[in-house]
DNA sequence: ACGTCTCTAGTTTTT
DNA sequence: CTAGAGACGT
């Protein structure tokens, strides 16, 4: 059921309102059960709201009760309410829990909804305003970073140094940030060089990201599309410069809620505020030690500021936690309170102290998946006392997906069934992709990048040079390929084999469109109706047809790679999901902004994903394997964001250990596999947080008598470098004896090799800026010396005398003549 | 136009 | 080490 098709959505909630009347004068049952803060969140209508909701401490049932209660009591017709959230997956389950509370499928409620579904809609209508038609194209990264090499190549950028995935982020930076190409100060825009030589006066002239990003967003124009970006970004420069249709929105949106407001970005904050502007009926909903976005653009201080943003707001905690162990939230409490800037929430629970957060260390990783493959089979079977736990009811929460391999093999090994969240999703697969880029070539035949995508696909003996003719060929005449292609074969520009077979696929192309039943209209989405009746195929025949004929099902159906079984059962899911679509379009439609991938559940499975994937689940059994320094910290978000970087893995953390209800493991291994090089770990910073009395110290099996020379507590590590003596204990068993760790101590004495300690503590006091600026010549103990090409955060890109071009951090480089300086 | 080789980089991810 | 992208050769 698409969020889209109500088109009605201002008009549609008229008759709701009597029975609504009838009902407030009706008990409120959806009030019991909620606790004094809840239910002053609930209650408190008028104004700003900031609910401030710890983990596990019931906010999507205290929001969802707002809504009732705002429904019930007459205060606001279901239309009236705008309701934010950040997944589809959230917008579901409020639709759900709202209908419960209601006692009936909620009537409207067309504003509830992810932030990008309510902007595509809101942009349908004001589509006009920013230059575009109202059925524009949402693209997304793949055509993105497609578009974006196309105008790289034109600019002769030297894509070897400067990747469109460079230009991409960086453009999704400023969108991020609500800047449109004329409000980026071109002075602070990073600049790559054109290719040496691409010029007759062999000039090396700089485009700057900001340069390719005008460019980009006049290309998205002439192609009439948007990025994910642009739709929020659109609708904030629309209600920026025109009053009255804010004014308007104004009114209808009576009541805003927003959830998980901590991830909010200053675009989505942007247009919040101007939306609530005015009446301040804003409610937000979020918890500032939860904000593990900031990578792709979340402000934490989006939340620590609301109350300044909106005087007068009523803060309501929510600190009774309903799901996790008191141990467990001691343990959780405690690293967290290690962060500054906090708004502060304290959790507490009336259940049981239940069993201490369990730590233990692990000669090496493939260790450590053995281990934990062993204790959730135990844990099945029921141990020490407890209860049996089914697989379903375990997850292993990675800092990094790379992580999950060693598990995926062990569980293979030993037959224990898993399933992994995250991944390539369902909508990113390439047939799915190939196969909706025929739709899309079908529905809209300006759709460019659908047909460069398709056009060769399968083999049709179209590459490079025939391409480039059809490229030619449209430019000249100004219009899209589809066209610019039928040019080609009626002028015989393109002959041949290729010819003919281009001639065949643009006859497919006229031929299936006409097939769609009815005139394709492109001028408005209200238009787009009533189709498929009469003696036209449904659009899932059409579909079949279309990949049958193209030649595409054939395509798969040849290949005899092991995964092109697979491959042709997706095609076919994607067929099945047509089903519940009226037409091409709306399915096109939703897709481009649904990237859900539902997972079939028969046998209970152990679940493997990322501690990011895992906000907002929760588990009865939890392990959290791999902490240790430079991977749990990650060594990455140190480097590049110092400070900022580790609070956001120490909330990382935080979100891992809450996950679990009942029993939360904590793991690292003393040596791991990276790279294909043995290193030696540390243990994580974050396990000299967890509070000792709320801890208890597992020792792995089969590792008794492995006590060498050197006694645990005579351990650098233990005696100099960290006050708690927790990781000690958990590796008593021996890390401090690998040779990875002997190692370790060896190449201490060396300079320029990274040491544990106090290298990684100077990295995050220092300043993210870099202290070296373009041109300044360094020294790097691998690569010799070389000058500053470029500079982003504390990653340097340095031109090397001998080595050639490297990236390299700040950390490892120093001033050329200070050689022997090296700060180590 | 396609297959094979070489090089290089290498968190986290939703819409 | 290993996947994915680009260069290179046929």
């Amino acid at each position: 059921m698409s969020s889209f098709d109500d088109s009605d959505a201002f008009e549609a909630a008229s008759s709701v309102s009597l029975s609504q009347r009838a009902m407030a004068a009706a008990p409120r049952p959806y009030l019991d059960g909620l606790n004094p803060a809840q239910r002053a969140a609930v209650e408190t209508l008028e104004g700003p709201v900031l609910m401030l909701a710890g983990a596990g401490t019931g906010k999507t049932k205290a929001l969802t009760a707002r809504i009732a209660h705002l429904l019930l009591t007459g205060t606001a017709r279901p239309n009236e309410i705008l309701a934010v959230t950040f997944t589809n997956k959230a917008a579901r389950e409020m639709k759900t829990r709202v209908a419960t509370l209601l006692g009936q499928p909620v009537e409207g409620m067309p504003w509830l909804g992810t932030f990008h579904a309510i902007c595509v809609k809101l942009l349908r209508r004001h589509a006009e305003l920013v230059g575009l038609k109202s059925n524009f194209t949402i693209l997304d990264t793949d055509d993105q970073v497609r578009l974006i090499r196309q105008i790289l190549d034109v600019e002769s950028v030297d894509r070897k140094r400067w990747t469109e995935r460079w230009f991409a982020s960086h453009i999704d930076d400023y969108k991020n940030r609500a800047l449109t190409p004329d409000k980026v100060d071109p002075r602070t825009s990073p600049r790559a060089d054109r290719l040496v030589g691409a010029f007759e006066d062999g000039s090396t002239h700089q485009r700057s990201v900001l340069d390719i990003y005008a460019q980009y967003q006049q290309r998205l124009k002439d192609l009439n599309a948007v990025d994910f970006g642009d739709l929020l970004l659109h609708m904030v420069t629309i209600f920026q410069t025109h009053d009255d249709l804010l004014e308007q929105y104004r009114r209808w949106f009576r009541y805003i809620l927003v959830d998980e407001y901590q991830d909010t970005n200053v675009a989505q904050y942007l247009w919040l505020r101007l939306l609530a502007g005015g009446h301040n009926n804003i409610c937000v909903v979020g918890d500032d030690d939860q904000s593990i976005y900031g990578w792709r653009g979340a402000e934490v201080g989006n939340i620590l500021r609301f109350e300044k943003d909106f005087p007068g707001a009523h803060v309501v905690r929510l600190e009774q936690n309903y799901r996790s162990t008191g141990h467990i939230l001691a343990a959780a409490s405690c690293v967290i309170a290690g962060n500054k800037g906090r708004l502060g929430k304290t959790l507490w629970t009336e259940g049981e102290d239940g069993e201490k957060v369990r730590l233990i260390g692990h000669w090496d990783g493939e260790e450590e998946a053995r281990w934990i493959g062993e204790e959730i089979e135990a844990m099945q079977r029921g141990t020490r006392g407890m209860a049996p736990i089914s697989p379903d009811h375990m997850a292993i929460l990675v800092r990094a997906s790379h992580q999950m391999r060693a598990f995926e093999d062990r569980f293979l090994t030993i037959g224990l069934p898993y399933r992994v969240i995250g991944g390539p999703r369902f909508y990113e697969r390439m047939e799915i992709r190939d196969a909706m880029a025929y739709f899309r070539v079908v529905v809209s035949p300006d759709d460019d990048l659908a047909f460069e995508r398709i056009v060769n696909t399968p083999k049709r003996g179209l590459g490079d040079k025939a391409q480039a003719t059809i490229q030619k060929m449209a430019r000249a005449n100004g219009v899209g390929l589809v066209e610019g292609a039928r040019l080609c074969v009626e002028s015989g520009a393109i002959g041949g084999k290729g010819g003919k077979e281009l001639r065949t696929l643009l006859e497919g192309i006229a031929r299936w469109r006409s097939m769609m039943g009815g005139a394709v209209v492109v001028q408005a989405d209200d238009l787009i109706e009533d189709m498929g009746a009469g003696d036209t195929l449904s659009h899932v025949e059409l579909a079949e047809v279309i990949l049958d004929e193209s030649g595409y099902t054939a395509h798969w159906q040849n290949e005899k790679t092991p995964e092109a079984p697979g491959r042709l059962e997706n095609l076919k899911e994607l067929v099945k999901a047509l089903e519940s679509f009226e037409n091409l379009q709306g399915f096109l439609e939703h897709v481009s902004l649904i990237m859900d991938n539902e997972q079939d559940s028969e046998e209970p499975k152990v679940t493997l994903m990322t501690l990011h994937a895992a906000k907002g689940l929760e588990f009865p059994a939890v392990f959290l394997p791999g902490w240790e320094d430079g991977l749990f910290p990650s060594q990455r978000a140190m480097d590049e964001e110092g400070m900022k970087g580790l609070e956001e893995e120490r909330r990382l953390a935080y979100v891992g250990i809450t996950r679990a209800e009942k029993v939360c493991t904590i793991s690292f291994a003393g040596n791991r596999r990276v790279y294909g090089q043995w290193q030696s770990q540390m243990p994580s910073r974050f396990i000299d947080e967890l509070p000792e009395d709320h801890v208890e110290v597992l020792t792995p099996p089969g590792l008794y008598g492995h006590q060498g020379g050197m006694s645990a507590s005579a351990s650098p590590v233990a005696g100099m470098m960290r006050g708690s003596d927790l990781h000690e204990a958990a590796s008593r068993a021996d890390v401090y004896n690998s040779p990875g760790w002997r190692r370790l101590q060896t190449n201490q004495a060396k300079p320029g090799l990274r040491q544990p300690s106090e290298a990684r503590h100077m990295t995050i006091d220092a300043e993210a800026e870099s202290a070296f600026s373009i041109g300044d010549r360094v020294f790097n103990q691998k690569f010799g010396y070389g000058a500053v090409i470029s500079v982003e955060g504390n990653k340097l890109g340095i031109d090397f005398d001998k080595a050639g071009t490297k990236h390299v951090m700040a950390m490892y480089l120093v001033a050329a003549g200070a050689a022997g300086d090296v700060p180590f």
